[in-house]
DNA sequence: TTGTAAGCGTTATCAT
DNA sequence: ATGATAACGCTTACAA
């Protein structure tokens, strides 16, 4: 259907000569001088201290503007012994649940002057290592992190975390660490999509599950077994299937589809637990020339909006991602920030406002119901 | 087709008490401390100057690998004046063409010690002055930026360049700026779609296109003309339409496809030229129930997915977006590592490496032919 | 109310 | 071959 790819685009690359001398930035220094005052004056002055006369004051912001004075961030940073940065380990940025999360973080970091610098493990172990000791290396001051699925030693995060660098995990979690954690009520949205399928008529859903490693893989094929079990089905293994790349290598999802295509017992419905699994389902089914939901009903995990696109529908379970990403950086910030220990567990949870936000999240049903052979 | 939204997800948060101490790394104090020698001594030793003892060195590496020292960034940007970071402003992170962008930045800079702070414009001009303004307060040594649709006003990042901020265009660019730009060659691109869809047997092409007031606009609308004029057609302006926010804004799409087929002579074939317009002109098709490409054939600029998944395919325009990240940053860190100007635009091209990589990219067509009406 | 000086971690420039 | 010192931009005791 698709012919080879072949070789098509050039870069075009404009390029120009660069004579543009570097820019020096006005300094502090360079308002006491021009003010014949002490840098401390116009220090004090600008951060708006009490001991500092009004017209004195009126002078040093009047000349900090015409200056275009702005503080140095790395001086800063520098003399309070931190980068205002923070770290962030992810699979990919290239899926929408993730590029999610990154809003969440990005949009609360960047208000409170934190940079955020961007890592990717592909879910690959040692590049996770990778990442975190880079990080580390440029001196973040924390880091968020989702855990990849080659991850079951967690000596290098273990270390850090023993230092005093604030951690705040999500989605893929662990319980090694004592930390901050966000997760999603994974058991419970497997769950409601596996209940749902029933009730489209399904009576052998199959799940197709990430790593089973991974701590969301065990909530979530846990809801799918007791949805069945609920409606007086036994879960079969024969039916439990799992992605030890979470569907990022495409041949995992079609292998298990060919096994559950050649079973005596073909399944009538399936349930997806990724953006990527229920792609590569999606593009299997299509290949095999199996039809949705006539064959299968399909019902998955995903923040993509190619599920939309694909008719017929499926149900879909989205996650509370840029929520997930706001909390996240909420949490850690509030570690970072605060030299004391957090000491309330009830009362110090989250700010209103992101709890508000974090229930407008959203879970989309498909309404056609399989021929149920 | 799909049910009304429901809130649905909590998110779980696991607070823990906090009790960590600040760890404080070690400092070339430290080793010159506990070698009782100078902090200048350490410098120079870990820097491998010839003016060293052989013994002396071998000491403080040693020392230095105990302590697990790690050179302080901050310290070394204050000394260095340079942040060792450079911004970059794309639409939208949640965008496969700009997550490969970013892959392709980030692997290059950090490779070479660079943090990449990245910022969205959604295709808001507003948006864009306040992520430029942010990225400069924050002291980026260089600025990788593909303009918003909104942009027609140059001055805030002309007042960057003026000042000698390394900054470098990609895929939107401008004229008014007289830096670096890396493009691909968008006019080719869409002839060569064009044409595609003509030899399917495409007797009216309509094109959907992004802002009108765009760079590759201009180029992909070009190259569209350029296909029909060479097989004896004229472009009719009725056929030719712009999408002003990209397709990020869903009616805009939307209202374009209903013109065109409330037109009396319909089109039998679309060409999309942007990811969110081919997704948006799919999910109207999708909803109005015309199919491709029995009643259109459709061929589209897309960096996702999602086409894939359809059936019936389409002629897919793929840009090499890793790529031109990989090259745009090549360009910034050469302006912001060199002083000296680029003196030859013919020898110093792109290094070998990346040319090589950057004819890998490919284009995917599709084989069916529409109906032909 | 304002100025002086020390310090954050590092390197470059002098001396020695 | 090594050490002392100043400097990068900024804040903050401590003095005045």
């Amino acid at each position: 259907m698709w012919t080879k790819p072949h070789p098509y685009f050039y870069l075009y690359i404009y390029l120009v000569k660069d004579d543009a001398m570097k820019f020096e930035a006005a300094t502090i220094k360079d308002i006491a001088k021009a003010l014949g005052v002490s840098t401390s004056t116009v220090s004090r002055a600008l951060r708006d201290s009490h001991e500092i006369s009004p017209e004195t004051k009126q002078l040093v912001i009047e000349c900090a503007e015409r200056l275009n004075y702005k503080p140095n961030p790395i001086a800063l940073s520098l003399k309070e012994k931190r980068s205002r940065s923070i770290g962030l380990v992810v699979t990919e940025i290239a899926n929408n649940f993730f590029s999610q999360i990154i809003n969440g973080i990005e949009s609360i970091a960047y208000d409170k002057g934190y940079n955020v610098i961007i890592t990717q493990t592909f879910e690959s172990y040692d590049r996770e290592v990778m990442d975190v000791q880079f990080l580390a290396s440029r001196g973040v001051d924390g880091l968020i992190i989702s855990l990849s699925t080659e991850t079951h030693d967690l000596s290098h995060l273990k270390a850090l975390h023993d230092r005093g660098l604030p951690i705040v995990f999500f989605d893929r979690i662990t319980d090694e660490i004592n930390t901050h954690k966000v997760i999603v009520d994974n058991y419970k949205g497997s769950f409601e999509a596996t209940e749902h399928l029933l009730q489209m008529g399904a009576k052998r859903i199959a799940v197709i599950s990430s790593s089973e490693f991974l701590s969301i893989t065990k909530d979530r094929v846990a809801g799918y077994k007791e949805a069945l079990k609920m409606h007086g089905m036994e879960p079969t293994d024969e039916l439990i299937h799992y992605s030890y790349y979470s569907g990022m290598v495409f041949s995992e999802v079609e292998e298990i589809i060919n096994k559950l295509f050649t079973l005596k017992h073909k399944p009538d419905a399936i349930l997806t637990t990724s953006d990527k699994i229920t792609t590569g389902v999606l593009k299997t089914l299509k290949r095999r020339g199996i039809r949705i939901p006539d064959d299968v009903a399909l019902a998955g995990f995903s923040n993509t909006d190619i599920p939309e696109l694909l008719d017929p529908p499926l149900t879909i379970v989205q996650q509370p991602s840029r929520e997930m990403g706001e909390a996240a950086v909420s949490l850690l910030l509030q570690m970072i920030e605060s030299k004391r220990p957090i000491r309330d567990f009830e009362k110090r949870m989250l700010s209103p406002e992101l709890q508000i936000r974090a229930s407008s999240v959203v879970k989309k049903k498909a309404g056609k119901k399989p021929s149920g052979k």
